[in-house]
DNA sequence: GTATAAAGTTAAGCCCGCTTAACTAAAAAG
DNA sequence: CTTTTTAGTTAAGCGGGCTTAACTTTATAC
């Protein structure tokens, strides 16, 4: 478990900066659309995740049924998410982005992007190479992880 | 240029992974506490930036200099911060965490660390060791971009 | 086929974050 | 020494998110 103590320093010390960074930036992108952050937040589960019904909103979440209708709702009218019912079950309604929402949602993910770039432009190329290879490890480790918990 | 395009992909996939898990951690975490994100940001900004007065809350946080003391007082009040005046200058005051409030943030940071460490066990000695050098070019890199911003 | 469960919606009411406006107190400027 | 600026507080009021409760509609159980 040596190696565990070696790794863990240079890990936590990027999640810091990252984080620290990352979540300003959401923040004030979310502030700048005119969105609160919860409605924004389902904005992106729907893009990460794609369309789903109401109670998934609400499960993931974890507020009531009527928070997330209400919530949704907002966004409808917003024009940045399209309800309609779901056809297998008609008690159910079926949430997906709208264009804009998508665009929305694309604008905020490509500004985060530019902040990336610009720090991979300071690098080196052999640097830059070697950290392409690490992070595609560790982004394939996370996402191994990420299934497990969702099973 | 053509290196930033194989560099870039890599980065943006980490960058998506990283930032959906965590910021659902922070979520649940703010909320577990029973504080809003706004109550804790507050917090997460005194731990990362050390104490400073009622006006850097309200330009940080881009709200009015009235916002910023009703979220503080309530931190007060809640014995998260301690709120001091300023020696130098008796109008200003000095915001600091208390005992209580460095330990509610820390116990979130050990939180997001836990999967950071998780994560890290999932991986072979040598990816440790890759990943190692890699975040910490990363990590320097960030931290030199962030200064020049802040400057 | 009736009873029950499930998916959403609507309305009333609460707390919270935020703003503006009016104010106090201390520092800086003249 | 008076004037102005700066740091922060307090109060009123608005809108947002959230909850519970009551309700509609569709699916499932028996």
């Amino acid at each position: 478990m040596i190696k565990s103590v070696q790794i863990t320093q240079p890990l936590r010390a990027w999640m810091d900066v990252f984080m620290h960074r990352s979540m300003r930036g959401w923040n004030q992108f979310a502030k700048s659309t005119g969105l609160s952050m919860p409605q924004f937040s389902i904005l992106m589960q729907l893009h990460y995740k794609g369309a789903c019904g109401m109670s998934a909103i609400s499960e993931r979440f974890d507020v009531s049924a009527a928070a997330a209708s209400q919530l949704v709702d907002k966004l409808v009218q917003a024009g940045y998410i399209e309800r309609t019912e779901d056809p297998s079950d008609r008690r159910a309604k079926l949430l997906k982005l709208s264009t804009n929402g998508a665009k929305l949602v694309d604008d905020g993910i490509q500004e985060r992007y530019r902040w990336m770039d610009e720090l991979a432009s300071k690098l080196s190329a052999a640097e830059q190479t070697k950290i392409s290879e690490a992070l595609s490890v560790l982004t394939e480790a996370a996402r191994q992880m990420e299934q497990k918990e969702t099973v």
